[in-house]
RNA sequence: GCGCGGUUAGCUCAGUUGGUAGAGCGUCCCCUUGACGUGGGGAAGGUCGCAGGUUCGAGCCCUGCAUCGCGCACCA
């Protein structure tokens, strides 16, 4: 067969180069932005001529403002852009609503290093000047990552973009606060809270960490007891010794026996508790208590109508109370303490090998002092038990089965919130007091009330982030896109934010936020170790993008990634789509060169041979939808891929370089028909995977349904 | 203490309601073929942690064990 017969050139000259993702991603992004249709509003009427009346909305976690986007933004971009892309190529009313958090405590923990590295330091900063700078800051990195998202794709409605502290959110929050208060669930109180030294607030029991230590275990002489302790710092004022009231040993000493003693600042007069909280096996049974530093003791001593007393101060140091120690950080004074214990003989045994978990700050790994500090609290078992409710009644679905059972576990064992924080970045408490008088409320009481300092967790107001966002509760967005279909966000945030959400979605507006929940796994090294920049195995997934483009990127985070589960970033398989991107891109050349402009296509009836190819199509495109409504992502994009790899290329368009030299015209033309129906189709099925190439692809075919790939409609069929 | 997982090819992991094991990377061999060398063809490599059980049939269901890991929690 002579060469001639071939008609080069059919195929735009771009296709005889390698694909280069470089050289087109930021144009297509930018058509697609200006074509309006990432607003749903603006998206044109289906192929019928009906409108668009079913929505799809996903309401995006908003990125922390306070850095460059990493692996797990990556991720949840790629997740959510595939969801939206396929819901909006279905004739949905796709909304992806954006928005950038100003991440309280984060971000100010992220300044404050800034801070340090410039030798100032926050407390010695006006609150409006440091609240100022933070603003300055976050602003600055908010419009970074907004860039950094369209690099990655994002097909989110810029339009309603929000953030965290907008006035429309700040006026949700207060509502919820007000409501809250007013229905009884809100409470200030004193209580045991997690105070980190360092940072000089308080925080949540999900913002402290654990950590396993081996220390010294004192067994120290307290009169006729032997008690034993891990910090002897605390002692001072421990005036009550506890033991169980069943325990035999100790069944001489009756409640209210009081008893004169040698301690270590000189003589105290001790009184005799009994409590049930008293674990007989641990250490010598028997205890004396700090109720102002230590959960356990200060449930006692409220029990037993007992004086509460600080000793350690809000920056670490023993107060007065301490005596000759005073002053002195708790470190520094254990050991002078034991010292002086010594001396006195007060020392019975010192166990080497005592082995426990200490609270520490999440974000300074400092030991978390537990204080008593008078904080506002909300009642968290009545909002749980709608929620478990939800769940149990399959209101909301959680993917996966595993997380749902942890997400329910910890429903049950609730606990109540510390919602307010002593930091500046964050939503004020619309709060006042007078003396010890509170008042909820956004302005003064009147004269003399002074506004509480303190600012709200910013999971609280995250926490009500769906509604917010769609302006609960008058919007038309709201009515239109609320329940949102689907909350996709790292497993690692389940109780922090996703269970928030639900509790105050259903407390706030009595439906749940989002029908489904979607939990992705942390993105690790190649190795599977987790990504920190001071291990230096970080990878940047704006850096991978520019090397292998974003469609191989996002292919890499998504072929293999089963939800709920942690997941290994190699940059080997990232270059392994970026081949496959070359592969589609020379199966379109192959196709457009074969379109011989002569062959009467408009009649369109294919041979016995392609209806199978076409059918067989059919098949896998229904399959993959089916992935792709069940939130099998993973095995869509790899069917995807396998089809166009192993299939097309591999096998048809090899078979068909045999019609193509033969004289069978009817064979030919069905054959050129039939792969044009299997590109096209193959590069909707794809759309949503790799964005940008099948965009890129799709803007050099003739024979096309729809000017954008992006609201070209999802192929059910290419048979007829 | 309470709760939840993992254990499948050398490595990293898929495997949708049970129907005689798959991918990527790696390894070995061959091919400068006209869509693509960012390619093509081929090969080696797994008793699916162990032991029982249910079933016509089990990687998948049940029981026990081993082992690695994770989450939550007020042990002084």
């Amino acid at each position: 067969m002579e060469k001639t017969q071939r008609e080069p050139g059919n195929a735009p000259e771009k296709f005889t180069k390698p694909y280069d993702p470089g050289s087109v991603e930021a144009d297509i992004y930018k058509k697609w932005e200006d074509s309006g249709y990432f607003n749903p509003d603006n998206l044109p009427v289906l192929e019928d001529g009906t409108q668009r009346t079913e929505p799809f909305t996903i309401i995006m976690p908003p990125p922390n403002a306070n850095g460059s986007l990493h692996a797990g933004h990556a991720l949840f971009v790629t997740i959510q852009d595939i969801l939206v892309r396929f819901h909006r190529m279905r004739g949905k009313k796709a909304l992806w609503l954006p928005g950038a958090d100003h991440a309280g405590f984060e971000t100010q923990v992220v300044y404050e290093r800034q801070l340090e590295k410039e030798g100032r330091s926050r407390f010695e900063m006006p609150h409006d000047q440091l609240y100022k700078e933070i603003m300055e800051f976050t602003l600055a990195n908010k419009s970074f990552m907004e860039g950094q998202l369209r690099q990655l794709g994002a097909s989110c409605d810029w339009s309603r973009e929000m953030f965290t502290l907008d006035e429309r959110v700040i006026k949700t929050v207060y509502g919820t606060f007000q409501k809250l208060s007013d229905d009884g669930l809100l409470y200030r109180g004193s209580r045991i809270v997690n105070w980190c030294p360092k940072h000089q607030t308080s925080l949540s029991n999900l913002e402290t960490e654990r950590e396993n230590r081996t220390e010294n275990f004192y067994y120290l002489k307290y009169g006729p007891f032997t008690i034993a302790t891990a910090r002897p710092e605390t002692k001072f004022g421990d005036k009550y010794v506890v033991m169980h009231p069943e325990d035999a040993r100790y069944a001489e000493h009756k409640e209210g026996d009081t008893f004169e003693l040698e301690w270590i600042n000189g003589p105290i007069t001790a009184t005799v508790i009994k409590d049930e909280a008293i674990d007989m096996t641990l250490g010598t049974g028997v205890m004396t208590i700090t109720p102002w530093h230590d959960q356990t003791d200060f449930e006692i001593a409220g029990r037993h109508n007992l004086p509460f007393e600080q000793v350690i101060d809000w920056r670490g140091k023993l107060l007065p109370i301490a005596g000759e120690f005073a002053g002195m950080n708790i470190k520094d004074a254990r050991i002078k303490i034991i010292e002086k214990l010594e001396s006195k003989d007060l020392i019975e045994k010192i166990d080497a090998a005592y082995t426990h978990e200490v609270p520490v700050c999440y974000k300074c790994a400092r030991e978390i002092e537990p204080q008593i500090k008078a904080q506002w609290f909300v009642h968290m078992k009545p909002l749980a038990q709608r929620a478990i409710e939800a769940v149990k009644t399959g209101e909301v679905h959680v993917l996966t089965e595993q997380h749902e059972k942890i997400l329910l576990h910890w429903l049950e064992n609730i606990q109540d919130w510390n919602i307010s924080r002593q930091i500046v970045w964050g939503i004020p408490i619309p709060a006042w007091y007078k003396g010890d008088e509170w008042r909820v409320g956004e302005t003064s009481p009147g004269e003399g009330w002074t506004r509480d300092p303190d600012t709200f967790d910013t999971w609280f107001s995250s926490g009500q982030w769906p509604f917010a966002t769609l302006g609960f509760p008058e919007s038309a967005d709201f009515k239109n896109f609320y329940p949102t279909d689907v909350m996709e966000t790292g497993a690692d945030i389940l109780f922090f934010w996703v269970a928030r959400m639900l509790m105050l979605g259903l407390y706030r507006t009595g439906t749940v936020p989002f029908k489904n929940v979607y939990l992705h796994g942390m993105v690790r090294d190649a190795k599977g170790k987790k990504m920190s920049k001071s291990k230096g195995n970080v990878i940047s997934p704006l850096d991978v993008s520019n090397v292998y483009g974003t469609d191989a990127l996002r292919m890499g985070l998504v072929v293999g990634n089963t939800p709920g589960s942690d997941m290994n970033l190699d940059p080997q398989k990232i270059g392994a789509y970026k081949k496959f991107a070359n592969k589609l891109w020379n199966i379109t050349r192959f196709v457009l060169d074969n379109r011989d402009m002569d062959t009467d296509t408009a009649q369109k009836t294919l041979t016995e041979a392609d209806q199978v190819l076409t059918s067989e199509f059919d098949a896998i495109a229904a399959d993959i939808t089916s992935d792709l409504e069940n939130y099998r992502l993973h095995l869509a994009a790899e069917k995807i891929y396998h089809y166009l790899w192993d299939r097309l290329a591999s096998e048809i368009l090899e078979e068909s370089k045999l019609i193509f030299r033969s004289e069978d015209k009817t064979a030919i033309a069905s054959r050129q028909e039939t792969l044009t129906r299997l590109l096209t189709g193959s590069l909707k099925l794809l759309h949503p995977f790799m964005p940008f190439i099948t965009e890129e692809i799709w803007s050099s075919l003739s024979q096309k349904d729809a000017d954008l790939l992006m609201i070209a409609s999802w192929p059910e069929s290419v048979s007829k």
